[in-house]
DNA sequence: TTTATATATTGACATATATCAATATATGTG
DNA sequence: CACATATATTGATATATGTCAATATATAAA
């Protein structure tokens, strides 16, 4: 038999700073908006942001923020090709969130 | 061979109210002491109300600030006994919003 | 019924957030 | 270079949120 030392229920059990890191995760992901952005994001793979203000209903502005907001979180990255910024999901920062909400 | 329609990659398309409700949900996951407060619940099953101001360093209306908003947001549910609210993790919730997270 | 205790609500305050118009910056094209 | 276009930043505004003191409500015990 293996033996292994656990301290709760759970194996891991995330300190502050690593919890305040995940809750910016939460929080990035906590609107609409933002939602509707990931999920075409996650439909095509990769996405523009001159193709984001007509399904999103925003202005270019608000589309810069939420796109900023998301990087800051960490989950998407940001690529500028020519005039375009191209955005795509960050598959480390998905797994993380995913892992700490597969803990609870 | 069994033929399916599949509208895209994803399986699952969130509606707008639909995606309502997750982005209420991961708004609630997303502030730090609500993270610890659900990490706590999770650990024990079940949680009373007086034994979370001590762990999470709030005082008492803060933490029935925090146990409501979780409330609304479907991702626990309360139970009175004699003067004491007990809280529990509501599966269902969680299921809904890991499925979410995990289509993107 | 009075008293003690656990929780909820209210009110106040400071900070954060979502949004857009206006403007700035960067990049490609004539 | 001058111009057009894609994106970012700034400033303004309205709304939401986290926090606690004070107070209200509910429940048990004496």
């Amino acid at each position: 038999m293996v033996t292994s030392k656990t301290s709760s229920a759970n194996e891991l059990n995330l300190n502050k700073s690593q919890i305040d890191l995940v809750a910016k995760c939460f929080a990035a992901l906590g609107d609409p908006v933002r939602l509707q952005l990931l999920q075409l994001l996650s439909e095509r793979g990769e996405i523009c942001s001159c193709e984001l203000e007509g399904p999103l209903n925003k202005s270019q502005p608000t589309i810069s923020h939420h796109t900023k907001v998301l990087v800051e979180s960490g989950l998407i990255v940001g690529e500028k090709r020519g005039k375009w910024m191209w955005w795509k999901l960050n598959g480390q920062t998905f797994d993380i969130v995913r892992r700490t909400l597969g803990n609870l």
